[in-house]
DNA sequence: TTGCGTGCAAAGGTTTTGCATGGCA
DNA sequence: TGCCATGCAAAACCTTTGCACGCAA
């Protein structure tokens, strides 16, 4: 097993996802927020970071909508979070968090029934929220 | 609002993934799967076609995992895909249709009480699968 | 000192776009 | 004939990789 060294560029990384723990960031934008606090990072070292994060299971990785790529989350260890969803809409992008504890019979059931084991953090539902559907009408 | 015509190509990339509806395809696959019958288009085709075809409703698009691209699917319009659940396991990357009336009890809860609106085609659950869990062990 | 981390630049893969030509209606 | 679609090549994006230098322990 590979030792980690603890570094600035980490650190600053980890610290604005944790400050921003309700929202979700592309490399991009994380970069971009760094910078707008005076830090300029790498590329490369941004994707490197964010990809160690993600394996130590500090950050969860959402795969992006179309042309986008994908976003990163400051992973709370919250034990509240095993009734965690996470909706997008698809019409206005917005990123929702919900807390539900409907959903435990969900992963339960396909845990149980179906053998499958959903990662929470992983998971994105897509559909239309209660804004844009009131919008369309 | 914009006519389309009906042409060769689109024919050929509908018919395509309607003789393998219960598969998800990638672009460059769509592509490949279509040479090996002789026909070759333009990548740029396929693409303009499958976004086309997504817009229309006659197609589904799905995110890709990590490094992958998005892939595509013949939509059906059974309304057994009420109930229908699209799963990709994170380690072998097989995708599965899960059919299960367990999961109107979600989409119904989601709609009633938080007001969203789950598009069952988009929705991706990332996890595990059986295989890969006692693989793991 | 040792080995991991960083930054730059270059490369890789997927998807989009510009433009002239081709094809449907 | 009038648009829309196609194909090629180039570009745009996001992400990864190679390599020399820098820094944590």
């Amino acid at each position: 097993m590979q030792q980690h060294y603890k570094t600035r560029q980490r650190e600053l990384i980890l610290s604005f996802l944790r400050e921003h723990a309700e929202c979700c960031f592309s490399a991009k934008e994380i970069r971009a927020g760094l910078k707008d606090g005076g830090i300029d990072l790498g590329e490369a070292t941004v994707y490197r970071t964010l990809t160690l994060l993600v394996s130590t299971g500090s950050l969860s990785r959402y795969e992006g909508a179309k042309g986008s790529g994908a976003t990163y989350q400051y992973a709370t260890e919250n034990p509240a979070c095993e009734h965690h969803l996470h909706l997008k809409c698809r019409t206005c992008g917005t990123f929702f968090h919900l807390e539900c504890s409907h959903f435990k019979n969900l992963w339960d059931h396909m845990a149980e029934e179906h053998g499958f084991d959903i990662s929470r953090a992983d998971t994105v539902l897509y559909g239309t929220c209660e804004s844009c559907r009131e919008a369309k009408v």
